[in-house]
DNA sequence: CCTTGTAATTGATCGAGATCAATAGCTCTC
DNA sequence: GAGAGCTATTGATCTCGATCAATTACAAGG
């Protein structure tokens, strides 16, 4: 495996893959965060991914994706030449079920998206977009319950419209609301506090807990 | 495989499985349709999936689900135990890559639904929609190009409310506005005749091919 | 035939978020 | 430090789809 894998930065904003293009990789997301993007014939765009570390890219059996794939930070890739990486599902069972576990978990999250997207109001799909943002970067460290949470967004209000079906406009005063309702501070435009994470978490539309005997 | 197989009926409005609960099987559709719908506290819903024959429902190595499986018409399914078909995806390295193509389809099916949701506008939903079901449905005949195509809608107005992130009264109301505008005809609540199935196309926003050399 | 119940249509009004527009804050560069 | 070029904020207004409400169309059952 390590045989044949090798690295690629790229810098903030530039494009990784085109829609419709041939893409002669797959790979894993080492640092920063890139996102994927369906545009429709008039500009309409729509975020339909957000790769984090660790994300994967790409399809076997497949030369093309058909949405951009675009570095929103500073990104660097771990790559497999997609044709050997076959040949490696092919002989080795454990990686194409360790892939399956993974795209399941994908439309899960993809799942958990649909319900944002089509019924939650913009103030819960911002809650509901920091709270993801805050919970990724907590897993690298450790949760503490009910305590001050501290990050920095990965992307631009326009970047976060696109995400969230929403303009920039109504992401930038909708942060402005939270900010004077006392859910969230700014450190600058993209650092941000949360005291009180569950406060944050009760602004989300979500079930409190994850659903176990409620 | 067939050594663990069996068959269940469900009636049109039961449901198959409620989100959180335990799940001991998986399954495949044999017939009718069912969907996926995630709730929020206060009641709104989202349909986060449709599955129509051929589709695969349940999730190996994971017992519960996270939304609750509706019988949206009457739905044959045709059942796995769960432990004896993990053990078959162990043993037989071809399920799981099959099982791994199909997921990833889905994958792909969620995106562009979630570019509906985010973006399109009610017209174009249900377009999207109308179309989605009438290529589903031409794919068992064969679809000859610029016909007349003919189907049975699977959902009720609620439904597809619920699947296109809309109120039925926005649905009802832009369903007869396209057959004012003769884009399609209905003969009764539930039978679609589409005149010309091209301009259908061209209401739902999407590009006119595949994508193939724009 | 008349009731009862569910699915669907249609109308009137309202409001959240889009759109149009101006301004502010920053970082770079010259 | 003035200007260009971003990104972001804020204001004014408009519009599409939601909401509230009444009516219609059936199908089932007494």
């Amino acid at each position: 495996m390590d045989a044949i894998k090798y690295y690629r930065r790229y810098e903030a904003g530039q494009t990784i893959v085109w829609a419709a293009d041939k893409m002669d990789f797959v790979a894993s997301v080492v640092d920063g965060v890139a996102s994927l993007t369906q545009t429709m014939e008039d500009g309409r765009r729509q975020m339909v991914g957000l790769l984090l570390p660790s994300d994967f890219l790409g399809r076997p059996n497949r030369e093309t994706v058909s949405y951009d794939v675009t570095a929103a930070t500073d990104v660097t890739l771990c790559c497999f030449r997609r044709v050997p990486f076959q040949d490696l599902i092919q002989s080795n069972p454990h990686v194409s079920q360790r892939l399956l576990e993974m795209t399941l978990d994908e439309l899960d999250a993809a799942r958990e998206w649909m319900l944002l997207l089509g019924r939650k109001t913009a103030r819960e799909k911002i809650s509901s977009f920091l709270s993801i943002i805050a919970r990724r970067d907590a897993t690298l460290n450790n949760l503490p319950k009910r305590a001050e949470v501290t990050f920095d967004l990965p992307l631009t209000r326009e970047a976060m419209a696109d995400y969230l079906g929403l303009t920039l406009e109504t992401v930038s005063r909708q942060m402005s609301a939270l900010k004077r309702d006392g859910v969230i501070s700014l450190k600058g435009k993209r650092h941000i506090v949360v005291p009180d994470f569950e406060r944050l978490m009760d602004e989300t539309g979500d079930d409190a807990d994850g659903g176990v005997l409620t």
